[in-house]
RNA sequence: GGGCGCUUAGCUCAGUUGGCUAGAGCGCUGGCCUUACAAGCCAGAUGUCGGGGGUUCGAGUCCCUCAGCGCCCACCA
């Protein structure tokens, strides 16, 4: 009985039978034919046209990426996925870096890893809040009590619905479980080969308790800690900021020359902020400044508002920056704070948490000059203030000049679109090396153990460790989020007792202190005198994200599983976040466990469009995903993604797409060749015979040496250029070489046949980690299981022909073939036409290797005279063609 | 202002520790229906390797320098 697995039989063989498929007449791969004696089962008509969906469904079905948690740690390959931000929408750019990651997991599984790779979705934080907001026209106000029969208007109004905090949770819930399918729903085009029964978001219950319980940790350790201080403030969100989230944007701004009042005339100031003037609580100018130092120590009197305020003296001042000497607001800017602390001066604050001035002029506002001009301001926005103090100044003749228009950089919170203000709040903070040198100096070591993948991206985290100016500020005023596990005490007065929070038990997590009495409490003591009140805020979202390693591999939760996969391996991410969710991970991890959480990191480039510019929704350049996925087919995009480097900004190239799609096709043309030729010896590795067929091979075991070092460097672009290129001649040239003999019969046969069918199946899994829909389906025309569960190629199961192979056979026949079908491309003829002689003058070496490929030259040149004619060494090969007459 | 990266064909990019005549794909030009593939195949043309200097028997590759582009960070009275 000859029909084992290598029973290979032509489509067209007039045995064959014509079977439906098991799934029935919707299948677009019906109508192939199957030989009753082997498994290979070649459709007449291959196509990619529903591969996706296809091999979506079975692998899900079949389980086939299910992660197997008996395996051991060593045995593990573990991924820490990025979970991508769901209320944002898809971008090609995600697409782009989650192939890469899913590549390498590919890769990773079929060298024999158990590959750990679920899948998050990070539903919390202000972006889905923005989206709700918008979406439904609400705002959460956290005053109202819960509504359970609450709806949001079916289109947003003019006016703001306003929700209490768990009806706008509820909200945010909903819309994000729809943004998740649309990501789902494209991970699952694209093929990620995720574990889908662990996938987590960070706002459910594992994940709040994870940052929960790690919080609770850092606050035991001392590194958690409450300060009020002055902080950057957004009053859009009306939120604080941390360092992490800034951003510098250009705006454009006037210098007003004002004159304040001093002893011995005016002394002129520069700024760009004329109406922070009611804040202003001092001048300040340099200690070795000789114009400003009679000075210091004096007074001297703001205009319009006629407070006296002190001159002082501090390095930090710059002598050429406007005239040398600066007014201190509570608060300008950051520096402004530097001079406040450092000099110990008055607060007088009037811009309040929503952007607008104060309605209470503050302490040191009293005289009734100072109460009629602020009048003029309270309530006012930080532009019409602006406006009116100018007016102000104007009035009293002490505005000099026409204000001088600059444009300066002027800090932002990243998702926000109006300067940050500066105010005092009381904030969690989170020691992270911005205030403690031997703290900063062990972070700066864990990024030197992290391997970097480009190694060049560790110098961003270096550059952004030394640059801290303080702690992490991780506490924000908003709603949808993880709330800090704690509460305060309350005084006989009823004040809260903010020294010594009462943390949750961890037993209790995750825990919403806003509906949950602490530990040796009663709810009926909520807000009484004597009783407690629990924290308002919910953390930064990167202080959930920064636990993604344990919320993933079950930290506290799943001790089994967390030691079988942490630290984890990989860490794949953009660039853009180095500062933010690399380092803010590196902390947590580091003050836990000691450790680093994982061992690389693999930094992705963003996507430009097909110009090289960066994609924004404001230039109208953004690609989305799905239409390209439907296009070209998810491989050819995989295609694409593979081809953009680590740490390399990648242009959208939809030419590339179409060389995937076209390499997809010729994956299944080539397979529907080979497969189709007929039966093939039973251990066809060892049936090689033939020089071309062992020089095909040797160039193949080359090819997957390189191609897997590239691989295990991480360097996937390397790779499939390797495996991409073998697999083009091998289509282009070896194939035409090989193709009369491999239809004949006799031993010649057998060996194009056996080494035909060896290289298709390692070129079939070299190219599985990229191609994997394509691949999969030829898989399955001739193989048992799926391609993304077969051993990775290796050169020894290429048979020991190839060993001791001559390498040169086929390049000096692919090379003499070539000089033939240039004759008759040359000559306008098919590449049909007969070819009456050709003569070959080379070395000796040259003559030797094409003696041993002359018949497969003769056949594929359709050559009736093959003359060989040896000549000196050093002497190129020639090759001379006569055609015969048409 | 500090740092990182980039500059190779019309375009997008390879080019690993210095080593034959610098490569690929796209695009372009011409041809070919060829018992896997016309959604295909065959062939062809195209370079001041950003400029300058240096090291070396030899430099796209190493060093110095200048310029341009991009990014990160900082400053921002």
């Amino acid at each position: 009985h000859r029909g084992d697995a290598n029973c290979l039989v032509s489509a067209s063989g007039s045995s064959s039978v014509r079977n439906r498929p098991k799934n029935g007449s919707d299948d677009p791969h019906a109508g192939r034919y199957r030989c009753p004696m082997a498994q290979a089962n070649v459709p007449d008509k291959p196509s990619l046209e529903g591969l996706e969906t296809k091999w979506g469904e079975r692998w899900e079905a079949d389980g086939t990426y299910r992660f197997d948690r008996t395996k051991t740690r060593a045995e593990i390959y573990s991924i820490d996925t990025p979970p991508p931000t769901v209320s944002g929408s898809l971008h090609v750019g995600h697409v782009f870096s989650y192939t890469h990651t899913d590549v390498i997991a590919r890769f990773q599984r079929m060298r024999g890893k158990e590959v750990f790779y679920p899948m998050g979705w990070d539903d919390n934080g202000v972006p889905t809040e923005r989206r709700v907001e918008n979406y439904h026209g609400v705002r959460c106000d956290p005053s109202l009590p819960y509504d359970p029969g609450f709806a949001p208007p079916e289109k947003p109004g003019k006016d703001f619905v306003l929700a209490s905090r768990r009806n706008f949770v509820e909200l945010c819930q909903r819309l994000t479980s729809v943004d998740e399918r649309a990501f789902d729903e494209l991970w699952h085009h694209l093929g990620l080969s995720v574990d889908w029964s662990m996938t987590y978001t960070t706002i459910d219950d594992n994940a709040r308790a994870t940052a929960q319980r790690m919080f609770l940790r850092n606050l035991a350790r001392g590194e958690a800690y409450l300060s009020e201080a002055p902080t950057l403030w957004d009053v859009t969100f009306r939120m604080a900021v941390s360092q992490a989230e800034l951003e510098d944007h250009d705006q454009a701004g006037a210098y007003h020359r004002i004159s304040f009042h001093g002893p011995d005339g005016p002394v002129f100031v520069e700024t760009t902020r004329p109406e922070l003037l009611a804040a202003c609580v001092a001048l300040v100018a340099h200690p070795d400044d000789e114009r400003y130092q009679p000075l210091f120590d004096r007074t001297v009197t703001t205009p319009v508002f006629g407070i006296e305020v002190p001159v002082r003296a501090h390095p930090l001042a710059e002598p050429d920056k406007g005239s040398g000497i600066a007014m201190i607001c509570t608060f300008g800017d950051l520096n402004d704070v530097t001079w406040w602390r450092e000099l110990q001066l008055d607060t007088r604050a009037i811009v309040g948490r929503d952007g607008r001035i104060v309605a209470e002029a503050p302490a040191g506002l009293e005289s009734p000059q100072a109460r009629a001009a602020f009048e003029r301001l309270t309530g006012t926005t930080i532009h019409t203030a602006r406006e009116r103090t100018v007016e102000l100044l104007r009035e009293s003749g002490d505005l000099h000049g026409v204000p001088r228009p600059v444009t300066h950089s002027v800090k932002f919170y990243e998702k926000g679109n109006k300067p940050l203000e500066i105010v005092t709040s009381r904030q969690w903070y989170l020691r992270n090396g911005g205030r403690d040198i031997d703290l900063r100096d062990e972070l700066l070591s864990r990024g030197k153990e992290l391997e970097w993948v480009p190694d060049y991206m560790r110098v961003r985290y270096e550059n952004w460790v030394q640059g801290l100016t303080g702690d992490w500020l991780v506490s924000r005023q908003r709603f949808f989020g993880v709330p800090f596990p704690v509460w305060y005490r309350l005084g006989d007065d009823g004040s809260p007792d903010y020294d010594e929070p009462i943390p949750a038990d961890e037993s209790s997590l995750p825990v919403d202190p806003q509906s949950e009495c602490p530990p040796g409490f009663a709810e009926t003591q909520r807000s009484q005198p004597g009783g407690f009140v629990g924290d308002p805020d919910v953390m930064d979202t990167w202080a959930t994200s920064s636990v993604t390693p344990q919320i993933a591999t079950g930290w506290e939760r799943d001790t089994d599983l967390f030691e079988r996969t942490f630290p984890m391996d990989l860490r794949p991410q953009a660039h853009d976040i180095i500062r933010t969710w690399l380092f803010s991970t590196v902390v947590r991890s580091h003050l836990e466990h000691d450790a680093l959480p994982w061992m690389t990191a693999a930094i992705s480039g963003f996507v430009l469009d097909p110009d090289r510019k960066k994609m924004s929704k404001s230039k109208g350049n953004v690609v989305t995903p799905l239409p390209l996925l439907t296009e070209y087919g998810s491989d050819a995009v995989r295609y694409w993604a593979a081809g953009g480097a680590p740490g390399t900004d990648t242009a959208a190239d939809f030419g590339q797409m179409r060389v995937g799609r076209r390499t997809a096709i010729k994956v299944l043309n080539a397979s529907k060749f080979v497969l189709g030729l007929g039966p093939v010896p039973a251990d066809p590795a060892a049936a090689v015979a033939t020089a071309v067929d062992a020089a095909m091979l040797s160039w193949l075991a080359e090819t997957i040496e390189s191609g897997t070092a590239a691989f295990e460097d991480h360097q996937y672009t390397r790779a499939v250029d390797r495996i991409a290129t073998f697999f083009w001649s091998f289509c282009d040239d070896y194939l035409e070489l090989v193709k009369a003999r491999a239809y004949g019969e006799g031993p010649g046969a057998d060996s194009a046949r056996a080494a035909l069918a060896v290289a298709l199946s390692a070129q079939l899994r070299l190219l599985a980690p990229v191609l994997a829909f394509v691949t999969e389906e030829v898989w399955s025309w001739w193989k048992e299981g799926s391609v993304h569960r077969a051993p990775w190629p290796t050169a020894a199961e290429l048979g020991p022909a190839q060993d001791s192979a001559d390498k040169h056979v086929l390049t000096v026949a692919t090379q003499v073939l070539g000089e033939i079908r240039k004759a008759k491309s040359d000559a306008k003829k098919s590449m049909r036409l007969d070819v009456a002689s050709v003569v070959v003058t080379a070395g000796a070496n040259d003559l030797a290797a094409l003696r041993h490929a002359s018949e497969d030259v003769k056949a594929a040149g359709r050559v009736d005279e093959l003359a060989l004619v040896e000549t000196n060494e050093d002497a190129r090969m020639t090759v001379e063609v006569t055609l015969a007459e048409s």
